[in-house]
DNA sequence: TTAGATCATGCATTTGATGAATACATTTAA
DNA sequence: TTAAATGTATTCATCAAATGCATGATCTAA
């Protein structure tokens, strides 16, 4: 624990000091300051109480340094030098940072944006290091831990986290994943069609209702949710040749379609309402970092 | 030249900055500090400000620190130790201090004092050098100049020296010194006698009246300088079998009169008034250098 | 819901740094 | 030796800013 000598004095007056010690004349040292002549002479003459020293002695011409001010000379360039780098804004280069950056998201979603942003984080600062994390059943608790640096996710926090902050990614509609053969895959589809089929639906929080059971409630319906699945990755396996739909984001549902006998349609006109945004979370105490800072940019550039 | 970004800011601020990086708690800084909560308070509110930063971000128990605050952590730590060097009265050790001590005089002057001192410093201060340099006409310029850090001399600095500083060694009376067979070896000397008697005198400056004219002034006499030297080693060859009477400080008659054919008489009574003093001068720039205090201690002890 | 803990803020106070003018000291030039 | 010049310290009134007290706001835990 250190001790509190520094409390005691004027920790200000080091800056005249080096000053007064480089020029070794209380005018100059006082235009140099911008400060006045008097102010410098009485900072001195703290600056003799403080240190106990002369510092500067008076000859024919002009002052010399006291033995003491020989050695504080040095001294002080070093302290003041070392202050600068606390004060000065922590610089960041991207081509030599070799940082590690922890990331998380549920498994689909970040196939949808991480690749992109990687390849490209990597080409500007190649000695950055990156890590996807396994996302927990909830990403906010892992970015108060300090656990990843960004999580990327469509949910909103549930309390006001006042720790947290947030960039929408992309919003997008929701759409209906269905196998080829499905019967609602040709011609328009009606609310109550949709209501009446069933549905899987991937549940992130493996817990409580969609946010289509609430859409469905204000016109009165409701669905039956025969599959629930925690995360996107066997939606297509789960799909082909069923009788379910699927639910989902619009360039998730394209993901999953890629390749396999299924076939997006739009929601039924009704239902059509509410569109899902996808945003990038970190926590405050990243908010002011130059490199996280660059790492939003960037990915702002890969979106546009 | 250093920039003046230090000028703008508050450096006492860091002192209050170190303490709550380390308590991550305003209240607990703010005892040690021995300062009000508020004032902590509002010095961090002033931090945050200067350095852009929230540095201490609220969570659920207590606060946490922000990436910059983190990096600040370090650097700080670095940054103050610096300081508290600065801050610090300049240690010194004698048993491993290696200074070169540069030291002046007139040889006979030197021979008397310094021999003994030096024993002593090498003594307690093994690896400290020391140097004697030839003095010039005059030593005061050379202590102006910081060619030596301390001259051993019999004068007074002619103006107000106000940069020189000094010690008294020793208060001695003044002597004659003849050869044994001079004609007042032996029986009182009067100071008509000793007025008329041809004179030898060592002159330090190498011009000017010695002290003694004006003491024989002051009785209405005045005596005749047959022969003048700069240094006092030669002075017994000049003595020996010789009509001249040198008046020296008594401890240097006896130096001079070791071993030679000389003999030392008391100045006539009413001359008798003057004695000599020698002075250790050194100038204000040393005054409170720790070293030289201690050498100057060690002089005195080695009088005692 | 209350009690307890902790940080922020409004307000009044006080400390202490500042600037303008000037006194003082010393050196240089005449 | 005096006068001018240079540079530093000091006096005094002013003003900015930090402080402390009391209080408000917020959050946790029982």
């Amino acid at each position: 624990m250190r001790s509190l000598k520094l409390r005691n004095i004027d920790l200000n007056l080091l800056v005249v000091l080096d000053v007064l010690l480089a020029e070794q004349h209380v005018s100059r040292a006082a235009e140099r300051l911008n400060m006045s002549q008097p102010a410098v002479s009485r900072a001195l003459g703290r600056l003799r109480e403080t240190l106990n020293d002369p510092i500067l002695i008076r000859t024919a011409s002009g002052f010399t340094l006291s033995s003491r001010a020989v050695l504080l000379r040095g001294e002080l360039d070093i302290a003041l030098r070392d202050i600068e780098r606390v004060i000065e804004p922590p610089s960041f280069d991207p081509s030599t940072d070799d940082s590690l950056i922890r990331l998380t998201g549920l498994d689909m979603e970040i196939g949808l944006y991480f690749p992109v942003l990687i390849k490209r984080l990597r080409k500007i600062a190649p000695s950055m290091r990156f890590e996807v994390v396994r996302q927990e059943h909830d990403s906010f608790p892992m970015l108060e831990r300090d656990d990843v640096h960004f999580s990327l996710s469509g949910l909103a926090p549930m309390s006001a986290e006042h720790s947290l902050h947030r960039k929408t990614l992309q919003e997008m509609k929701v759409v209906c994943l269905m196998a080829e053969n499905h019967a609602l895959a040709h011609g328009s589809m009606t609310a109550e069609e949709y209501a009446n089929t069933p549905h899987g639906l991937v549940s992130i929080t493996g817990r409580g209702p969609g946010s289509m059971e609430q859409v469905l409630a204000q016109h009165g319906l409701q669905r039956k949710v025969a599959l629930r699945l925690s995360g996107f990755t066997s939606v297509a396996d789960f799909l082909e040749d069923s009788d379910l739909i699927f639910t989902l984001p619009e360039r998730l549902a394209e993901r999953i379609a890629q390749g396999r006998k299924l076939c997006i349609r739009p929601l039924p006109a009704p239902l059509k309402a509410n569109s899902v945004r996808f945003y990038l979370y970190w926590h405050e105490r990243y908010h002011n970092d130059p490199r996280m800072i660059w790492i939003r940019e960037q990915l702002s550039a890969t979106l546009a």
